[in-house]
Parts: C-alpha cells; structure tokens; sequence
DNA sequence: GATGAATGAGGATTCATTCAT
DNA sequence: CATGAATGAATCCTCATTCAT
C-alpha cells in the first residue's frame, strides 16, 4: 500500500473518531482498529496523539481556507468575493462534514493546545471577510459577527438539510450589507 | 464550612478546570485540589463527574437564559426587547468568563450526553430573538445567524477588551436589521 | 433507646448484610443506614468493620453450640442425644437463616482471619458428634463427615423446604449408624 | 513467553489469591505482581475481574467434574464408579488445594454472581453420587449428605495429611452404605 | 451520648506509548 | 517495514474510619 493511502486512511479514521468522541475521547486504539492499520503505524507517522490530531486540523483547517481564497478571481469585486466563499465554505461544510465539526469543535475550545492554529486560520477567513466588506475601523469586529454567524448557519443547516443553500447564501449576504433592500424599520 | 459555600467552592473550580481542559480533560483530582476540598466531597455533592459538569453547565446556562429574559419589560418593544437582550448576554459573558467558556464549548460539541441540555438552553435564546425580529418564515435561521454572531463577537471582545460594550451591542442590533441608515451598496 | 436494643439492631442489620454480600462485600454504610443508627455508633459499640462481624459471627457460633449441648439431658444415650443434637441444629438452620449463612460461609473461608474462631466452635460440634459415635480410633475422621454431611444437607433442606425435617433427621442418624436394617449390598 | 504460559501464571497468582483472600478481598493489583505480570495484561486476557474468577473457578470446576466422571469406565458398576469417584476427588484436592479452597468457598456463597455454576457442577457430582448410591425416592438427598462428608473430610484431611487416603476413601464407602458389617447398634 | 460531614487510602479499569519479533 | 503484545501512569470512584458540633 502506498504511503499516501495509508495516511489517508489513518486521517479518515482518526477525523470521524475525533468528530465523533472529541480529542480525549477518541481512542488510538480505535481509530487504528477502524483504519485497519496497527497502532505502531500511527506512531510512526504522526508520533503522538497529538500530531494526528494537529494534523488532521491542520489539513482540514488549510483545504478549508484555500478553497475559499481561490473560489473567487483576484479582480473579482468585493460583493463576487463574499459570495463565491460564502458559497465555497457552505459547499465544504456540506461535503466535509467531519472535518468541519472537529474544526467547530476546536474554534470553541479556546484556550486548547491546538487552539492557536485553528484560531490563525480563522483570522485568515474574518480577514477575508473584512477586506470585502469594506474598511471602516470597526470592520474587525463586524467581519466576526459575519464569521460567527455563517458557522452558526452552518451547523443548524446540518440539521436542516432541506433548507436551500442559495437561502442560507443570501440570508448572509444580506447580514453583510448587500441588500437590495434594507430590512424596513419595524 | 456552610454547604452553600462548600458546593460554590467546588462548581468554582470545576469551572475553572473544565473551561481549560473540557470535560474528559479535566479530571476530579485536580478540580478537588484546586477546590481545597477532598475527592468524596465531590462524589457526595455530585455524584459522578457528569453530575458535576452537568450541574455546572445547568446553572450557567440557566442563569445566562432567565438574565436574558427578565432583561426587558415584558411591553417593551421588539428593538428594546432585542437591545436588553444583547446587553445581557454581553455582561454576563464578561462577567462569567468560564461559564460562558464551558456553554460556548458545549455549544459546539454538538452530540454529546450534555449537548441535549445547552442546546434547549440555546434555543430559547434563538426564539427570543427571532421574536424580537419578525415573523417570516426564513426568521429561524435568521435567528440562528444573528445568535451565532453574538457569540463569535463576544469571544473576540474578550480578547480586545478596550472595545467598549455600546459598539458591539450596536453592531449587533445593525445586523439584525433596526439601523437608520443601512450599509450602502459599496 | 436502651444500649441493648440498639446493638441488636445494629447486629441484625449487620448479619443480612453479611449473610448477602458476604465480609468485603458489606459496606458500614448499608449496615448503618438498614440499622436507623449512624455509623459513628457502629464504630463505638464494636470498634471496627472487623470487630462487628466478628461478634456477629461469635455470637451466632456461640448460640448454635449452646443450643446443641443442651439440646439433651446429661444422662441421655448416644443416640438421644445425636437426635437431639441434629433436631437443634435443623432448627437454628431453619429460624436463623441469617446466621447459618453467615457461620457456612466462613466454614468455607478456611484461611481468613475469623476462620480460628469458626474452627474451633465447629471442633466443638465435631467433639460432641464423636463422642456420640463411639471411640475408635477413626471417629475424629467419621465425625466430620457427618458434621459436614449436615451441613450440606441442611443448605440443600434451605433450597427444598418442604422436605420434611423428620425425614432429613432420619437420613442423618441413618448415617452415623443408627439403623434399623442396614442399607442391603446392591 | 508463551500465550499460555503467561495465562497459567496469571491463574496460578489468581487463585492463590482468591483462595487466600476471596474474590471481594483479592486485589488486581496484587494478582498482577504476584504473577509478575501486568495488570493491562490480565485485562487483556480475561477482561475483568470478574472474568478472571470465573475463568479460574471455572477450569478449578471442569477439571474436578471431568476427572470424575472419567474416573471408572462405563460398564463400572456401582460401587466400582463410586470408589474410583471418591479416590478422584481425594487426589484432585490433595494436588490442586488452591483450586479446591475456591471451589469449596465457591460453593458456601450461595448466592453470588458465580454461585449459579459451581453449583451446576457441584449438582453433576451430587446426581453422579445418587446414581451410585441407587434409586429410592430419598437419594437426592442422600447423595447431598455424602457429598458434604465428602467435602468435610477432604477439608479435614488437609489439615490431617497422614491419615492414609484409603481409609477415608474408605469411610466414605461405607457411609454411602458399600460395607461388609453394619455398624452394630450401640 | 449521637450525628452530619469529611477524608486518606486504595480498587478496578483504560489509555497513550513502546518493544521484540 | 509492520505488528502483536506489553506496560507505566493516570482516571473515576468507593469505603473504612474519624472529627466538630
């Protein structure tokens, strides 16, 4: 077996696992049983625990962020930009579903061991967000509210999966200020 | 020793372990070391380690829940209701840190034998909001995305304190739609 | 409540706790709070877990042995008084259940540190039994046989209640030898 | 070290434990140091505690059963299958006295969790005995009564290892009735 | 005298990690 | 390389025992 599938595998055992049990809770002795490879093996690629989790994060956490930085051309406006990575994280929120609750899972968990990586990918996404929505003093703040409310999104449409995307894409648009209409007063 | 105190005491330091370590991290030991109170006294008042973690989790979320909702008159409007609300759920963020630390984690850990108990909590937060917001139909998850904002927007302001309280309830309330002039299409 | 009362109760509590989850398998808790008495008092009337079941287990010994010795008149044959002797102890199997399960069970528990004082009660039974039988020089051995012949019997009468007690009697005394007709060579 | 090497010896440490302290009183603790093992190891091999009892009370049963039943070939008759029974069981407790203290101790507890198949075993011997002794309406009684003589004298003899095996082998003949002169009448 | 409240010590069990093969 | 087999170090939990009131 080649080298790459087997880490493949390992990663995909150990992602369903830490999704499924947490970091503490997930055990080596399981992910290696559901990955089919023996527990050295883990050792021997990833050295610890913590490095096959690290790994696992770092992997998804990157997939995540590139894709969203490339989903959109550099000359694209900045409404073109919001939209294509809206759309891009909900299209990786749907297709890696693992992925995306061990990274939830580990933007909540502030203060962990792994937190700073997750926690400089973030800033990455709400940076994105901010150069689109433009560059008052107060877009830090406002590009976070925007990033927390597109994970909450996010994990409310996993539980309601009937709800079209375009809505959920255009409900966050329009909390960004891209309205053809603003909310009227009530 | 009174007992009230006694159990204070304890939930304090369990808290404190829970919100560093999450619950399989923390572990009885230390959270009765750091309580200056011995093992079988947290047995005795709690029974197991998921009777105290789910003691603590009860009483901060319910005690995050009722401040919220006895935060407005009940004939105040929606957008006073709403600007109560978000005023509320930032002072207690502020001043529980790690109740709030170890609500939002829960928040995320979205299968485990807690979840069931924060996420009901949560919902009755969603449901105030999506009272103070409107009726149509699409305002569930516009619910969501608003409460999910306020969360991310409260754990950023922990880290840049400086921000004062007013802007980001200001932010929030802008989100949810009652501004007086809406972002312009840039 | 008068000093003896309260110790009977402790005792009785005691021995049912014994009698069902045998020594380790007893807590003082169970046993304090089955008696209504708290357990300080356990400790000041017998000293120690070790202590009360030792007097618990003394004092059933002692009643089961006094019982048998005057069960006949001094002056009674070797047959009247193995009758008699087998008829009480029947008897003390059948009204202290309890006690009987308790004394087996440390028959059995042949190294432990209560099993002297168990030994030496049943010696004595042994002692009266060979002295009903006869002197010769194998009746120590011939002695225990029988002792442990009742025994056993009596554990499987505890199973079949409604095996009358003549009949088991009758069995017994057949055993030690005194019979009508012998039972013919097959 | 062999699989089942390392087995033997964790059920050799384990039934000197047992036998010594009981099951309640016996630590895994101490079972893994006498065996020189360690403790994941019996884990491993016999899962619990629990496990690892009823494995050793289990083999200690099969082993006595079978060596008896074995003991006469089937065209034997009565008297031949009971003498070669009892010799059996002499030799079984003589060379295995650990594994016969637990089954004994084993077989006093009448109700624990392991009581149910001792005292499956103990009822083949016991139907084995009334099948020697004859069919009469009260056998099943009396095989009890020689069963628990047997038993007692095994015991007694350990302690009394002089006395010649053949004499109690003896003793027990003639009470289950094999006997050339009735014991006169006294 | 009597008890609610407290604890030190230990028990069963699991897990991340590492060799010997 | 790859793994079956092994373990040191916790972890949760309980219990006999003792104070302070």
């Amino acid at each position: 077996m080649p080298r790459a599938e087997r880490e493949a595998r390992m990663l995909d055992a150990a992602g369903t696992a830490f999704a499924r049990h947490g970091f503490h809770g997930a055990s080596m002795d399981d992910i290696a049983e559901a990955s089919g490879i023996s527990k050295p093996m883990l050792y021997n690629y990833f050295g610890s625990k913590e490095g096959l989790y690290s790994e696992y994060v770092s992997r998804s956490g990157r997939a995540l962020v590139a894709a969203m930085r490339d989903a959109a051309p550099p000359d694209a406006s900045a409404e073109e930009r919001l939209t294509a990575g809206i759309s891009t994280f909900l299209d990786y929120v749907d297709e890696h579903r693992t992925g995306w609750q061990v990274l939830y899972h580990e933007v909540a968990a502030q203060g962990g061991p792994f937190a700073a990586e997750v926690a400089a990918l973030r800033s990455r996404v709400v940076d994105m967000v901010a150069r689109a929505v433009g560059k008052d003093e107060s877009s830090e703040a406002f590009a976070h509210a925007l990033v927390g409310a597109g994970e909450s999104l996010a994990n409310w449409w996993l539980l309601h999966p009937d709800v079209p995307r375009a809505e959920l894409a255009g409900l966050l648009l329009r909390l960004a200020g891209f309205v053809e209409e603003p909310r009227p007063r009530p």
